[in-house]
RNA sequence: GGCCGGAUAGCUCAAUGGUAGAGCAGUUGACUUUUAAUCAAUUGGUUCGGGGUUCGAGUCCCCGUCCGGCCA
């Protein structure tokens, strides 16, 4: 091994240059993917460790991926990401040797997973710094890390390579990081109140629970075609029939439908069941629920846009009835009593493309309070009494046979979370279901309506998109920007 | 599905229709407390694909692919 290998010959291709490092690394004798390392602390474990005015604190050993690297002759400033963060640590010839020559200057690159032992000390900038006594190359990395300083800013490649993204971008990092917390908040705050978690079945033959386009599939074994939930719901009333009176899921729902920043063809949504409760127990349910993940994962319940305004979740939260906010955007006190061609012409004059011909009378109020109320509900707003043409599974109100006893929770100009007062009522529920079916009577849900006509207790109900909650709660842009994988076409070249 | 914008070195981005460049990364060297380290030298291009206009196309035109935004 005498003849000097000839890394300027290859050096414009990045992956070659890497590839006979680890030739070398293996002609010496060394494994570059060596298993054992024993960590004993994380990034986030060390300012604490060496107090201020303490001049060298414990011996740690830390693991991660070499995020930065800076020579100066015979030491070394390197900084490597592990779960918690970045930790800086000092290489020197005088502590390694001829190591630090040989090996360390000549075979490590910025991507590397390293494995590295020292005491801490404090740098003259005051940074905590493991002083490296000992180190070891854990993994090679054998393809350059994006750029350091602009990260990685190509939106596909951000989603297609996710795992680069994390590295270099730490905002995404922080944001996903948050949405797992937010999930593990709202896990712990429903198990304090006694719900039971459960998982029901992602594969239906009836894709119900909500008005959506399913995807759909085949089971071989069985012969017979399914669909992917578009719903949590109709098997978690099941399961309060079977008396487990407080139950949520928090699972992965498939919608056939669009692709935008604020849709994802698979989503996650919560749905929370309480027996004995309502809606109006769902508000302070939700209410908690959300106001705890915020304090938990973000440490606040004020949430500051892009455009300066700031979310207010704290306290108690704005309600307001469904007729009200259309009568108060319309300008109309006799819209519900106007007819279709009459709300279409108002549609035209307040500015809305034209509702298309097939639609119901309610469709078109509905464009009304989709398109130019509900993305002005900036703060946290309950908005009640919705016309029951648009929620066939929740209960009429009483004393007003038009709109049924359920809540949109509005916050940042979407839609976050629904509730209702759950249909109990096994023949309402078949009518609802039959108008809502049409044509496609086969939609129906008959095994469910056989489980409501066992009994259903009275019970709140309540749905919350996560994505869209992390969406709020992190101040994405994008729906995608808080799934670590987002849906995308196969890539045409891999 | 419609309209608009984009695709150039591993990454981030430049380039009146006239020799394809910079920073970072890489390579070689100097440097024992750096913080986007610094300094010197240097490698690296099917300008997304195909066609057209032109003496000459990364640039203009057409078709296609992919991505993003707005709308449906």
């Amino acid at each position: 091994m005498s003849e000097k290998p000839d890394l300027n010959a290859i050096s414009h291709d990045l992956r070659a240059v890497r590839l006979e490092k680890l030739a070398q690394l293996r002609a010496a004798g060394e494994d570059p993917f060596r298993a054992e390392w024993d960590q004993t602390h994380v990034a986030a474990d060390c300012p604490s460790l060496l107090p201020e005015g303490v001049e060298e604190g414990p011996e740690v050993s830390v693991a991660g991926r070499i995020v930065a690297l800076r020579v100066m002759g015979k030491a070394s400033f390197v900084k490597v990401l592990d779960r918690s963060g970045v930790q800086q640590c000092y290489f020197t010839r005088d502590a390694l040797g001829d190591r630090y020559d040989a090996h360390f200057k000549k075979l490590l690159d910025l991507g590397d997973f390293v494995g590295v032992r020292g005491r801490l000390f404090r740098t003259k900038t005051g940074e905590v710094t493991v002083r490296v006594t000992e180190y070891r190359l854990l993994a090679k990395a054998l393809r350059p890390l994006p750029e350091k300083w602009a990260g990685l800013a190509d939106q596909d490649q951000v989603y297609r390579q996710r795992y680069l993204d994390l590295v270099v971008n730490e905002e995404s990092r922080r944001r996903l990081m948050a949405r797992s917390r937010i999930i593990e908040s709202i896990r712990r705050f429903l198990w304090s109140r006694g719900f039971l978690e459960v998982e029901t079945p992602a594969l239906h033959s009836v894709a119900g629970g909500a008005a959506a386009r399913p995807f759909q599939t085949h089971f071989n074994a069985l012969d017979c075609d399914f669909n992917l939930r578009i719903a949590l719901e109709l098997h978690l009333k099941r399961c309060l029939v079977g008396g487990l009176d407080r139950v949520f899921e928090i699972g992965r729902v498939f919608r056939n439908e669009g692709y935008s920043p604020r849709h994802s063809p698979e989503f996650t949504m919560l749905e929370a069941y309480q027996a004995y409760s309502d809606y109006r127990g769902m508000m302070e349910l939700v209410r908690s629920l959300i106001q705890t993940a915020a304090r938990e994962a973000l440490g606040t319940t004020s949430i500051a846009r892009h455009d300066g305004t700031v979310i207010e979740l704290g306290g108690e939260w704005r309600e307001a009835k469904y007729k009200d906010l259309i009568l108060e955007r319309t300008g109309d006190p006799q819209w519900f009593s106007r007819t279709k061609e009459e709300k279409i012409a108002a549609c035209r004059v307040l500015g809305l493309e034209e509702p298309r011909a097939d639609w119901e009378d309610y469709e078109v109020t509905n464009e009304v309070f989709g398109k130019l109320i509900e993305p002005t509900l900036i703060q946290p707003t309950f908005v009640t009494h919705v016309p029951k043409e648009l929620c066939p599974l929740a209960k009429i109100t009483r004393g007003d046979a038009t709109t049924i006893d359920v809540f949109e929770l509005c916050i940042n100009g979407q839609e976050i979370a629904p509730a209702y007062s759950e249909q109990n009522d096994p023949g309402v529920q078949r009518e609802m279901f039959q108008i809502q079916a049409g044509a496609e009577q086969h939609k129906v849900d008959e095994d469910f309506l056989l489980a409501l006509e066992h009994g259903m207790p009275p019970a709140g109900g309540l749905g919350v998109g996560i994505d869209r909650l992390a969406v709020l709660l992190t101040g994405a842009a994008n729906i995608r920007d808080v799934i670590l994988f987002p849906t995308l076409r196969p890539s045409a070249n891999p």
